[in-house]
Parts: structure tokens; sequence; C-alpha cells
DNA sequence: GCATCGATTTCGTCT
DNA sequence: AGACGAAGTCGATGC
């Protein structure tokens, strides 16, 4: 990250000298990206197939590739991280293959026309800072447990049981056991089987006797959401994070 | 998508300049790219905020906006596909905005330095094909539904149930009722509360003295999703997508 | 518009 | 490496 970072940019070319820049640009760690008409081939966990069009393609040091049309915010086509690119001339085409195993995924890119070619050297030192998730959500109610209701007390968070970890492990004021599980945004059915799950288990584990209520704390639920709560006898608190 | 794509770029530009490259660019529904040093803040849904750094950012013409750093297949910030974008000079700086409603959110990019600007004129008319999706193991079973096991004959697809639509419906040799659950990949403690949950939703509303059975179908299972399934008195069918 | 669920989900964390 | 669950998940479909 300079005043004039590095960059290296290419209108048009032929071919070979945009396999020369890409080449380059991978080799020294460069984030290279791709603007033109293209074919792409994917094999791994599905398989995909896509025709000739116009795309652009990244590709990152961190050995990603990504393929993106003019539409959608999720790329038509990618590799994920840890992947190795190479690149190629066959005929007039500009072929990008981006290779990784376990699983054995493969990603085949052929340019039949490449409009623009660009390499950047990236110097990014900042992580990002996010708020409103459900960790925030958490730390809220470990402050002022009285918001789930009065008298709870938060006893261990990420509990283990065998059916999963739970968020909240507690009591209630008359000493009932109580797990609390926490969603950032409105819940549907699944937070509420999750929910059960666990309620399931420590009722299972814990001796006969001990009774475990099931909490879920969200912003809202869905009607279906509520519906298969009140068939489990377990309970809803409205509440989002901070 | 032409022999000579229509392409305009800039290095190092001012900010005025880039600002009208990305104001024409947006007008005429082209895809714009930025690279150089930014800031990004974002507020909606959550909120975040991201110092000083490289990276990469696209819009694009359906109203998309993605950053993304030189690490990880994700963006580090973005905007869905729907929103408003402007671009403005503030000082020294190039600002993108990006904004929506329902939910109400907005995402600020202010890049200190542009390294390089571009737009690109899209053209795609082809539409990716997958294969070995979840919907691609549904048709291999009703196809061949002895897959399932012998005598099996499915009766429905989507069947609402109070819990929500199960994926086949159908019952054994023995005429009980069965559910079939299906995951094109390795499932855990979810999918199984999932089968479940239709599970239980269809002995509540089908008459008492009628059995259902509950069969999960993927490549493979987890120890712990294995214990549930055993608890619940659930199958599992090891079967992947062709 | 909301609800539900799949996804080559990706990503982080922990075992 | 696998397992488990969160995510500003996104995207598709149905109501």
């Amino acid at each position: 990250m300079t005043a004039e970072s590095a960059v290296e940019t290419l209108s048009h070319p032929a071919p070979d000298t945009a396999r020369d820049l890409v080449e380059r640009a991978i080799d020294r760690g460069a984030m290279v990206t791709l603007f033109g008409a293209c074919t792409v081939e994917y094999q791994g966990r599905a398989a995909s197939s896509l025709g000739l069009g116009d795309r652009h393609v990244t590709l990152k040091p961190d050995g990603t590739a990504l393929v993106h049309t003019d539409e959608g915010q999720q790329p038509v086509n990618w590799q994920p991280p840890g992947c190795d690119h190479s690149v190629t001339v066959a005929g007039a085409s500009l072929v990008i293959l981006s290779e990784r195993t376990t699983p054995d995924e493969e990603l085949e890119i052929a340019f039949e026309t490449v409009a623009h070619a660009a390499a950047f050297d990236v110097s990014d030192p900042e992580e990002l800072a996010v708020t409103g998730t459900e960790a925030d959500l958490k730390e809220r109610i470990l402050e002022t447990p009285d918001l789930v209701e009065p008298g709870f007390t938060p006893l261990a968070t990420e509990r283990e049981t065998p059916a999963g970890a739970v968020d909240v492990y507690g009591e209630d004021a008359a000493g009932r056991t109580v797990v609390v599980e926490l969603k950032r945004r409105r819940v549907g059915p699944d937070a509420v089987g999750q929910l059960n799950r666990y309620v399931d288990a420590l009722r299972r584990d814990l001796h006969a006797e001990t009774e475990v209520r099931g909490v879920l704390v969200a912003p809202s639920v869905t009607d279906r959401a509520r519906q298969l709560l009140a068939e489990k006898g377990l309970e809803f608190v409205s509440l989002a994070p901070p």
C-alpha cells in the first residue's frame, strides 16, 4: 500500500503477452485480474460447464480463483484458497488452470479473447471489525442475564452435550437447568430443531429428575418455528444483538 | 462480447478523472473495477469498519458491490444486487456509496489513492449448467427407487408437512409411510434434526395407526449424526449424486 | 414481500 | 484433517 502502488495492465493483449504478465504476477504473489470472452469448466465436488461470454476473473496470491459475470454477488465459478494456478497458451486461447487436492478439484478458464489483464501488488495490514454478531448477543446476555428472564444465571458458554455445544447453559430462579440457543436474526424451524437436540441430549445425560428448559433467544421467529417451539415445549425470548 | 470488447482504463488517475469514468460507466450499465488504498464502512443488518489497505472493488450493473482483499474467497465487504451506486470526490478521496432499503444498508468505500480504474462492457448470454446437486440425487432415486431399498415406491416430492416440505415421500414394500431426506454430501446432526422434524410432523398429522419411517440418503454421515439417527429410530442409506 | 431450504456454500474454531 | 455451527451468508422457489 503506497501512494503509487505497483500496477501492470494490458489492453487487448496477444495471448503470449497476457500469459507472460499473468505468469510473472503469480510468481511474485500479486493479484491478477482478467476480463474477456471465455468458457469455464469445473470438476470436483460437483461439475459445471459455462459457454462463451464476457467475465471478470480474479486470481489471488492465496490461491483463490473467482469468475464473475455481470450479475449476482456470488461468482459463477470459483476455486477456494490454497489452489495452484497456472497459465498457458493453447492455440489462440489463454488458458487459466486452477487445481487442488483433498478434494480433487479443477477449474479451467479458456479466454478466446482477453480484453484486459492486470496485476496488482497488494498490501493490506487491516482486519475487519464487525459488530451485531451472535457473539455480541451472547456478551449482552452474560452482562445482563435478566434479559433472558429475571433470575436467570449463566453457568457456562459452549457447554458440550452429545448433540453439540450449547450457546449459553445456566439455571433459572427455581434451580432448573436452562439451555439457551442464540440467533442474531429472525429464526425458522432449523433453529428450533437445533435447540431441541440440545435439550433432548441434556435430558438424557442429566439425572432423570432434573428438569431442562429450552429457550430460543432471537429478534423474532417465523410462524412455523413458533408452532414447533410450542409442540416441543420450548420457549422464546425476543432479543437482538446490541 | 465482441472481438474487441469496449474497455476503458485509467492508471493512477486523479480523483476527478476516476469519478468521471465511474459515473459514466454506471450510467451505461458497465461493470466497474477499482484498485487502490481505501477504507470501508458498512452499516445495515450488522456493522463493520475496515482501516486503510489495498483492495479490489467491483461494481456490477445489477447493483452488486464487492470489496476483495488479497485473501479469501469471500469479499471482505459487499452489497447484494439491487443497490444504488454513486461516486463522489471528497477532498483528495474518491468515495463510492452503495445503498439499499429493506433492509436499510449502506456501504461506503473511500479511496485515498486509486491505483487503477476500469469500465467493462459485459455481454454474457450463457447459463451455468451444474451437475452433482441434490436435485440430481433426487432424479436418480425417482428413476431407481430400489436404491433406497427394494420395494420402495415414491409417491410425491416436496410433499408439505407442518414442519416443512419432504424431499421424497413414499411407502415401503409393507405399505408403511417413508420420509426420505436427501443430501448431496456427508451430513451432520442438522440433517438428522431436519428429517426428525418431518417424521414427527407426519406422525402427528397422519392417523395414529400409520407407521412412519424416516430415511436419510447421503454419501455418508458423521459419528454424531449416526448416534442421533439411532436415538430417533431413523435410518441411513449411503448414496451419492450421479 | 416473507418463508423455507440448498449450496462446489465459505469461514472460524476446536478436537 | 474432520466436525460442527455461524454468516451482513446468497440464491431459488413457492406462497
